[in-house]
DNA sequence: TATCGTTAGTAAAGCGCTTTACATGATGAT
DNA sequence: ATCATCATGTAAAGCGCTTTACTAACGATA
């Protein structure tokens, strides 16, 4: 690999010239510039990023840690992030924790060791402190997504309360009364905020929610179909189920299919993300949309903002709105008439 | 940051003797190391990776270059990459090209700065040329999955043909003898070789390939579609698809949908890759599966196995079995029973 | 002619680490 | 007493780049 004191040799000039032309430091006349591109090219020379980022500071890259890259949630997530990233020429390194923490503390170590510029953090466990504690007061952060509570870095959620609110509603407006709800890890931002919405909207329709049927675990399909397990065999059965996650919800639909029954005759079932097979399971998914491809745009644009020190300042937190996307998977409840 | 100096200082040794110390290439006294140990902790030190990497050249990171992360084959690719190079101490990067040879060239040349030692490549472009050239005879990459032609490096791809000749006999062997195959790109190895296997079936059974109904084109649903109206449109339809990708196959099952029709009764399915969403679907898609685990892998093995130049030295060219996965998508042809 | 301002650069330090080659003092053998 | 040896380190160069501060040469101006 030819350097840039090769490059500089070969144009006759210093390593300091070249430097700087190169990073628009200098203006050099026409014929200097010339012996330059034309070192640069019969070396093939390409500049050290290491280098670079050693001398410099800059990485012109940052970093995406996400749970689980096979998630196709998170996938969509980091296909937006890197396509905005690149559009304004950074790089960006994923990272997939795995659900362990310490994979994500890593990552928070290898930014903090300037390897990357900046950290978009997406996760889905509970925080310990650790994790909070890494991070306080750093400028270079963006959480997506998801809370680490006690950190006062940009954040980006959805609305998560009113989604789940509007997916209680559609399913009240539908006949329902007996909705259970399936949702992912207690404490959860999303989980409580969801819990939250559907309780609002219960409330407000007189229903009550029955003891039992507020299932919390996790956003996996194997607690979806466990939950739902329980809620079928149980004496008096929901006639409708929110599920806090498509992923939920494909467990869901799993363990009805196993206990003889089918959605939406025998049971009406609302998820949320609206992930790319929401819309090709059968029945096709009744779901709330998250708006992937804005989460990762917006992540990226606020923090190169605070890379790069922009005004204005992206604010505290912002919420995008969620859409109700109903598909075929609700139903009027078997027993009622529509109203 | 403290930085090694900082630690030297406090613990009254030199730079030296605290780097040497780090990596095991000095036996030093039970008392400095304590000293040393008491200054890493109270400073809380960690070593800029930047400099190591710039001064030692070794990286201890890959990176995965993939068309589309958001394609759940190369995600779930990505995280079996991930989980083994994490496994072995090496960090990933992973970057998504989008189909953009540009980025796939990018990804190549970041890799040649020295900023990771090895490269995981998956295209699903045919090749102008010059990635050949930037490949060529370069001792730290592997091609997974897709061949890019004239490149000696070793490659890791699965049994595409003994996989849609275990498809199309599974078809034959339902009682169809119309069948069309839906394709992806010319020229691509998995496409000429996935045709191969199906005209063996054919050919074996006796059976002929029609004109016009071998269709190829992109890995895309769309294509699918596309391919399977015009299919549908002309005079005499096949009662079976082969389609080259599930992605395809789901393109497939929109354009049968469209036309009133329905899978199995009037057409039959069977998808390739064997997707997370392909037991989902309506109906769950009988398709032949990839050993995706096994190929992400077996790909950081051998990379690996080059980087540090172990024996044995990776063979050129391995093949993962395919297995079929029977599933609804398949059923006899109306108007032929079965024998 | 002395001064000033430009133009066209350069020397050298530094980013944080590794590594090679060498140094110092204590110990043991002769 | 002397020499070799060992244990315990250290000095300094170098990885490839950036950047600050400086300068040599030249023409223009007062």
């Amino acid at each position: 690999m030819a350097t840039l004191s090769d490059v500089a040799a070969e144009a006759g000039v210093s390593p300091t010239a070249v430097s700087r032309y190169l990073n628009n430091r200098i203006e050099l006349p026409q014929a200097t510039r010339d012996r330059i591109d034309a070192a640069i090219a019969k070396l093939d020379y390409r500049p050290n990023l290491l280098a670079r980022r050693l001398s410099t500071g800059k990485a012109e890259a940052i970093s995406l840690v996400t749970p689980d890259i096979a998630n196709p949630f998170f996938a969509e997530l980091a296909a937006a992030v890197e396509r905005q990233a690149h559009e304004r020429g950074y790089a960006v390194y994923i990272s997939s924790t795995q659900g362990h923490a310490d994979n994500e503390i890593d990552a928070i170590r290898r930014m903090a060791d300037s390897h990357v510029d900046g950290l978009i953090l997406t996760t889905n466990r509970v925080d310990d402190g650790t994790r909070a504690a890494l991070l306080a007061d750093r400028g270079n952060v963006v959480l997506l997504d998801e809370d680490i509570p006690g950190v006062s870095v940009p954040r980006i959620f959805v609305e998560n309360e009113a989604g789940s609110y509007a997916a209680t509603r559609h399913l009240i407006d539908m006949g329902h009364a007996d909705i259970a709800l399936i949702g992912g890890p207690p404490r959860l931002m999303s989980v409580t905020e969801r819990l939250a919405g559907f309780s609002r909207a219960m409330e407000e329709a007189g229903l009550p929610i029955r003891p039992g049927w507020v299932l919390l675990g996790d956003y996996t399909r194997e607690h979806g179909a466990a939950a739902t397990s329980i809620l079928l065999d149980s004496p008096s059965r929901p006639t409708a189920i929110l599920a806090c996650s498509d992923y939920i919800a494909l467990g869901v639909g799993q363990a009805v299919r196993r206990q003889g029954l089918s959605i939406p005759e025998d049971l009406s079932l609302v998820g949320f993300d609206d992930m790319a097979f929401a819309e090709l399971v059968h029945p096709a998914l009744t779901t709330i949309r998250q708006p992937v491809g804005e989460m990762g745009r917006l992540a990226v644009t606020y923090l190169l903002a605070l890379l790069e020190g922009q005004t204005p300042a992206p604010p505290p937190e912002t919420r995008l709105p969620v859409e109700l996307i109903a598909r075929q998977s609700v139903a009027p409840p078997r027993h009622k008439a529509i109203s």
